[in-house]
DNA sequence: CTTAGGG
DNA sequence: CCCTAAG
């Protein structure tokens, strides 16, 4: 008989063998265009590129692939019966790129460790693709699902098995979902989109199929299509008869996905700092309504459960979208204020320092200082359990992630007058704790060890651009760095002699800005390593705190005088109105510094040149260096800059007189600043 | 994608 | 620093 048996991974999104085509490929297809706001439309544009994308991903597979190396498709739901026996680890995994609007996405499915023989319980990871009500796409992953594999038969000569994620809540990481307003109905559409695979002589020719499930995700019953409640969702899912035909990957899953990840946000071009992009990305990601709608109907063991995951939220896509940046999760957490009296939620939340001052000490003899701790602060936890999930349940999940925390390594931070006294061998009394006074300004907190360091550098940023243990010279482009200061700031003095009064042109070069130091430091406490996360199902809770909680605030980095410098010269040649140039000239290899940055930063500079020393904050930034930013700003608030960067301002003195020198240059080489 | 500004 | 409207 022929089995119509869908083979599903219980992810709604399509699943593709890897393509060769990045995100970019898609984009160009002018699929998602933000400005669709036909949801049949993008839906079928959906359909459409998956189908594309599979005749490409076969076309290329079949070019490259050699014959006997055949990898059986397990991911792809079926293999051929023969093999049935044999015993052979199968990883495969599934990758689809596209984009929407300025989204990007990818669709991945990763099973390990499947034999053919014992594919029971395989797992499997997938990341999936998802359109939101506006159309947006957007993935989520899921890990660790257990694959349930059966015998089906497909026709009459052949015997496959499929697979299909049986979810486990716990298991149930992240999910997606496609909505689309108004459903419609598929297949045709499909296989006219040109879904029929290409080779169909080979006997392993691909049948695919597209599915597109409609399905309700929520009770809202009165199904009022703009409630937001009522959505429905469609999901696709392409497989072959046969594994053969199919380009895919049989890797180290682990290793493979962290470089697709790579290349999706490596790619560099000249103006395309790639945090600017995984911004965007992430931008959109956190900004979109989400649910999930499982596909109950190749989940029938956890369906009650998927009700529950309609839950999730955006929060969780966060995570996920960064998850599946690194490998090893890293969160970070903000510290309530210690005298925000939110304590009460679960004693996890946040809590408050207090010591008993009424509690005297000054005993003259041997001078004890006795106070109480109240609460202590911990990094702020998210959680987020099924509505299903048992108390019990919930329980032993903070109970582990908190022991997580602590046996991770996790100390006490101890803060007087809210700031840190890192000095551990100090002692009370030096450190001024003693009197009545400075009890009450102490406080005490829970931070993440030196042990998490490694990890919680990257926080939030793409594999390549550890900010915090990425100084100047990082290993990764030391001696490019090195060269281009050498070679660009010659020039430029060679070529500009007259045009840059040079302050302490040289000062710029420093490495190790002790800020940076500072920062990381500090950026460490702030983060506590998921790396149990994962397998505890902690996810975020609170969803009222809007994209707050999501896209988190990138970590302060105050502008080292250097900075300052650099961006003061380029200001003064380019003038303000041209942030991207400033960018590139000054700020080209600070990847944390957008032009934005740099525009705000000026703007606060000019701010801070105006106000009093006294008012001033932070890092003091040379006077000579505000007069200039006044110079500056006064000379092209009147020059309107923009046009060409020929102009360039001299200014002569500390003086705020513009003097203004329209410059022969062009382009003005000025020493890009390249550490931080 | 960049700018310009407000928050 | 973030967010966004505009261009």
């Amino acid at each position: 008989m022929v089995s119509k048996k869908r083979i599903d991974y219980g992810f709604n999104g399509f699943r593709v063998p890897v393509i060769p085509k990045g995100p970019r490929s898609a984009r160009r297809r002018g699929v998602f265009k933000k400005a669709n706001q036909d949801d049949e439309a993008c839906a079928f544009e959906l359909l459409a590129l998956a189908g594309m994308l599979l005749q490409e991903s076969e076309s290329s597979a079949s070019s490259n692939a050699s014959e006997g190396n055949h990898q059986p498709a397990f991911g792809q739901g079926v293999i051929e019966q023969e093999k049935h026996d044999e015993v052979k680890p199968i990883i495969t995994d599934y990758i689809l790129r596209g984009s929407c609007g300025e989204s990007q996405f990818r669709t991945e499915v990763a099973m390990k460790n499947c034999t053919q023989k014992s594919v029971l319980d395989a797992n499997a990871d997938c990341l999936q693709g998802c359109i939101s009500a506006n159309n947006n796409f957007d993935c989520r992953r899921k890990a660790g699902a257990d694959v349930k594999s059966e015998i089906c038969e497909w026709d009459n000569k052949f015997q496959h098995y499929s697979n299909r994620l049986v979810e486990a809540p716990e298991n149930f990481r992240e999910s997606c979902d496609v909505n689309v307003n108004n459903g419609f109905r598929q297949e045709k559409e499909a296989n006219s989109s040109g879904f029929q695979g290409s080779n169909s002589a080979d006997k392993s020719s691909m049948k695919n199929q597209l599915e597109l499930n409609m399905s309700r995700t929520l009770i809202d019953s009165n199904s009022n299509a703009k409630s937001p409640l009522y959505r429905k969702s469609f999901s696709i899912a392409s497989y072959s008869k046969h594994g053969n035909g199919n380009k895919l990957g049989v890797r180290d899953d682990d290793e493979k996905f962290l470089r697709c990840s790579k290349v999706c946000t490596k790619s560099k071009t000249f103006r395309s700092p790639q945090r600017i992009a995984h911004r965007r990305i992430r931008k959109h990601l956190f900004s979109r309504h989400w649910k999930v709608a499982p596909n109950l109907k190749d989940c029938e063991l956890s369906r009650s459960d998927m009700g529950a995951q309609l839950l999730y939220r955006k929060r969780k896509i966060c995570q996920s979208f960064e998850r599946s940046e690194h490998k090893t999760r890293v969160k970070r957490r903000k510290f309530f204020d210690r005298v925000s009296g939110v304590t009460s939620d679960g004693g996890l939340s946040s809590e408050s320092v207090s010591n008993s001052p009424e509690k005297g000490m000054d005993n003259p003899k041997d001078p004890h200082v006795k106070f109480s701790i109240k609460t202590i602060r911990i990094p702020e936890l998210y959680f987020e359990v099924p509505e299903t999930a048992t108390i019990g349940s919930l329980k032993s999940t903070i109970m582990e992630t908190v022991m997580t925390i602590l046996g991770g390594g996790a100390h006490v931070g101890v803060l007087l007058q809210g700031k840190k006294v890192r000095d551990d061998n100090r002692t009370l009394v030096q450190t001024g704790i003693s009197c009545k006074e400075s009890l009450d300004n102490l406080s005490f907190e829970l931070e993440p060890s030196s042990l998490l360091d490694s990890a919680a550098a990257c926080v939030g940023d793409p594999p390549s651009q550890c900010e915090t243990s990425q100084p100047a010279g990082s290993p990764e482009t030391p001696v490019i760095d090195s060269e281009i200061t050498d070679t660009l700031h010659e020039p430029s003095l060679l070529t500009n002699p007259g045009n840059l009064v040079e302050s302490n042109h040289d000062s710029m070069t420093s490495p190790t800005d002790p800020t940076v130091d500072k920062e990381s430091l500090d950026c460490r406490a702030l983060v506590v390593v998921p790396a149990s996360t994962d397998a505890l199902a902690v996810v975020p809770f609170s969803q009222k705190s809007k994209r707050s909680e999501c896209a988190q605030r990138r970590t302060r980095r105050p502008f080292s005088v250097t900075e300052v410098e650099a961006l003061v010269r380029a200001v003064e040649e380019l003038g303000t109105g041209r942030w991207r140039d400033v960018k590139f000239r000054a700020f080209e290899n600070a990847e944390h510094r957008t032009y934005v940055d740099l525009k705000d930063k000026w703007k606060t500079l000019v701010h801070t040149a105006k106000i009093s020393p006294q008012q001033r904050r932070g890092e003091p930034v040379p006077q000579e260096l505000l007069d200039r930013v006044l110079a500056a700003h006064a000379y092209w608030s009147q020059h309107q800059a923009k046009q060409h960067g020929g102009k360039t301002l001299k200014i002569t003195e500390t003086s705020s007189a513009e003097t203004e020198k329209p410059s022969i240059e062009a382009v003005v080489q000025s020493q890009p600043v390249n550490h931080l």
